[in-house]
DNA sequence: CGGCCACTTGATCCGACTCAACCTGCGTGG
DNA sequence: CCACGCAGGTTGAGTCGGATCAAGTGGCCG
């Protein structure tokens, strides 16, 4: 699963720039501290598969993730998409509890773990950050399960732009590296219903579809008092 | 809000025992470390509002909490409950990003968050303690994301069953402290279909109902067959 | 230019929601 | 001690939002 091939330097980002946010500390960021090796995953391969034992710590260097759990008859649930610049397989215990898998061809470093709790353990500030990192994945799971327990399917579209877009920089220009099937899965619904919300959302000028990976959001204030 | 009935000392818990699971260590189990007051909570009192500062964290000594978010119009989903021994209010972060409430009376531990930190600061193995909590958090969330987002009525149902047998040991005997809206508002749910999943796990011999809130699990494969 | 994968759109279906009536157990006051 | 009131729960009838099944369309790559 791990052999991979090894790029020490990675070339310009595939997706999005690195995001310079909340999370994105000097911590992970130079080589002073922890050493990461870069490596290539491409579309719809596997990063790690839930329970695999936690032997690596990851960092979206381009391109974008996926975590999601997946029933038995096939049924699957994103957790949440991770993009330049975002940690992730962070699990605390011994086994991951999700799978993750490049969404798109993308590059991710890769910390061995021991090295991370060897910093926590004599580094404060880190041991924070790191929690605080966990500590921002809950958050965000906590606005999700309101969004998959409670809102429609224009709503939780609407949501998941602005969530999008808030990570593009609020740009108002939302590139999409994922396919309905992923959004879907992510928003807890079919591929068919997102497409038609999708249209729906069009034809009332809300947004505009370049193709349908490119989203311009048109009426942010609609968009807003729908997804929130 | 803070203004509450000060008992010294808990008596009996109104609702289960302390539970003594992965969660319940010495760290605020004694008061060497920490000291706490202890506040009671009338049914349906708010412990603390969503966006309110984070000033304390909350144990439950007795009784049950819930944490939930609120949309504008009155959807609620409730992320989570906190039964005896369970700590809540973890958020990192100076607001809340839930409310809590006491789903019936109940007696909870406040301590200051200052003193939380202060602790954290200088002991390792503290804040290693209450990383793993948040993280614990994080694996209840993304479990019920999945619930939420891809499973039927009847799993919901079956899958809440097993969790709360789970958390009172696993004696095959149930006794739910929150009302049918409380329950419909963690699963996604109407109380009308929580109350038709019941009579049909009830009508196919899979479970007993006692009266509303007590429930014994007859067929514990099947609730696991369909709630898995 | 051809083929295929992703997406859209249409028709129908179904699980859960809504609205409504009724039941039941419990606390309270006459 | 019984009758009443009522909150909580169950059950029923009808509706609806999103799922399913099924064509079509479009765009990209070989």
């Amino acid at each position: 699963m791990l052999i991979q091939t090894i790029r020490t330097n990675s070339s310009r980002p595939l997706f999005g720039e690195p995001q310079l946010g909340a999370f994105e500390t000097g911590l992970f960021a130079s080589t002073a501290e922890l050493s990461g090796l870069s490596f290539n995953y491409s579309r719809d391969e596997e990063i790690y598969g839930e329970g695999e034992h936690t032997e690596f710590v990851y960092k979206v260097a381009s391109g974008a993730v996926r975590t999601y759990k997946l029933m038995r008859d096939g049924r699957r649930q994103i957790g949440e998409f991770h993009l330049s610049g975002d940690l992730f397989g962070l699990d605390l215990g011994d086994r991951h509890h999700l799978t993750a898998e490049a969404v798109m061809d993308s590059t991710v470093i890769v910390f061995k773990r021991r090295q991370v709790e060897a910093l926590v353990a004599h580094n404060h500030a880190a041991a924070r950050e790191l929690w605080l990192m966990t500590a921002n994945h809950l958050k965000h799971a906590e606005d999700h399960m309101l969004l998959l327990g409670r809102k429609t399917a224009l709503e939780r579209l609407a949501a998941f732009l602005l969530e999008m877009d808030a990570r593009g920089g609020e740009t108002g220009l939302v590139e999409l590296p994922m396919l309905r099937r992923d959004i879907a899965d992510y928003l807890g619904l079919t591929l068919e219903t997102v497409s038609r919300s999708f249209s729906e959302l069009q034809s009332e000028g809300v947004v505009e579809l370049d193709g349908a990976r490119h989203v311009i959001l048109r009426k942010r204030a609609v968009l807003e008092a729908m997804g929130a």
